[in-house]
DNA sequence: TGTTAATAACTGACCAGTCAGTTATGAAGA
DNA sequence: TCTTCATAACTGACTGGTCAGTTATTAACA
């Protein structure tokens, strides 16, 4: 190995910068990014340290234990869209079939492109160790998810566009291609050259079949 | 705490006993009840083997490790059922409808009552840790299951029972619902004081909906 | 100079997998 | 029928490694 890069800084650069701010944000996002690849048990807390730019010790200034900071994941990574998803329900005002096709679209563009899509994988693989977690997330999202479709749900049935549907199993049947497709995307995508999920796909089909089974007007859903 | 039960047997009851073709079922059933309410990571062998009333190093004389332990598993749980599916798909003669009820109402009683359906959470869990696991049950599992469902569409579309869907994403659309039903039943159920899933309702609820998009002659599938 | 963010070495618990030793069991010989 | 005796089933204490969480110490910075 040949001379290394000529290190030509007596400069004090300090050994480590004071960011009491930046920190959390960067330890959430370096902790995404290694539950996401190993699960939760498998996470080291040492390399999400490394990842953060920090040691070890400095993750326990900011979340209690390990636990906690999965949830501040949770949290940064699902809260931001259902908000949206809740806001884009409620401003709303014509018929309901539109809307609902925009939420299920703008969820399957979050499951085909963000990390956000292993959430749901890392709470499912971790609810029995961790009921408490699996609690929060029942309650956290899960609860005001189901809610935002099925007060959807509803107003289509109270206003005659859509046939009066049983709304818990429909609601669950509306929400449960998109998990699906959420968990598929992070544990099975790539095995044995398979071609990737297509997401977009899925979901015009559900889409369309959504059309015929909610509307009054069976038929296709654009003539 | 009174005398105990008189210890009337000076006869030699062996500390063990040589059971060879037993144990294995034996171990496989308890590590099955272990990593259901435990998961693969955090189910611990010592529990397993106390369960199966061996020692931990009896484990080994049978699985070479805790990975193929997880795969007798999987296949003790999973392979009968899906033979059984096979079966039923492939002896069935006349429309095609009826035929996908009745695999629908069969899955759904296996996620409803046995202790398989916590074998796609195990799975869902661990594909990230084990990707030659996930492999193994994408080829013997999903792979097979998927098979059965798109062969019966593609039976029903060639008669001109079915419209003439595309049958990838119909066939995912057709088993998320169980799968998710299947999830949260071993993640979600009895938390806050919630009712349990109706599995029942949902499927039924699911049935008249594939009735409505598949079928040629929309409506009722009962009339 | 005092305060505190940050470090890095450390502890203690946990557990998959190993192996030297123990015992049930059936067969061969008396 | 009653001993040996060989063997394979079985045991359980042990090892080596991992990792969440702790703490004594250092250095940034107001």
């Amino acid at each position: 190995m040949p001379d290394r890069a000529p290190r030509t800084e007596p400069e004090a650069l300090p050994r480590w910068r004071r960011r009491k701010d930046a920190r959390p944000q960067e330890i959430v996002a370096a902790a995404m990014d290694v539950f996401a690849e190993r699960g939760f048990a498998a996470a080291r807390l040492e390399e999400v340290a490394a990842r953060a730019g920090v040691s070890k010790g400095t993750l326990y200034l900011y979340f209690p234990s390990k636990d906690e900071l999965f949830k501040a994941v949770i949290r940064a990574a699902i809260l931001p869209n259902l908000e949206q998803a809740e806001a884009m329900a409620a401003a709303a005002a014509g018929p309901c079939f539109p809307v609902l096709e925009r939420l299920l679209r703008m969820v399957a563009h979050l499951v085909a492109t963000t990390r956000a899509a292993t959430i749901p994988r890392l709470v499912i693989a971790e609810a029995g160790n961790f009921p408490d977690l699996a609690a929060f997330y029942h309650r956290e999202v899960i609860r005001r998810a189901f809610g935002v479709l099925a007060s959807l749900l509803q107003r289509g049935i109270a206003s005659g566009e859509f046939r009066p549907v049983d709304v818990d199993p429909t609601v669950r049947l509306i929400v449960a291609p998109l998990l699906m497709s959420a968990v598929w995307r992070t544990s099975f995508d790539g095995l044995d050259g398979e071609p990737p999920l297509d997401v977009p796909a899925l979901v015009e089909t559900h889409i369309d079949n959504l059309g015929r089974v909610l509307l009054r007007d069976a038929g296709e859903t654009t003539p």
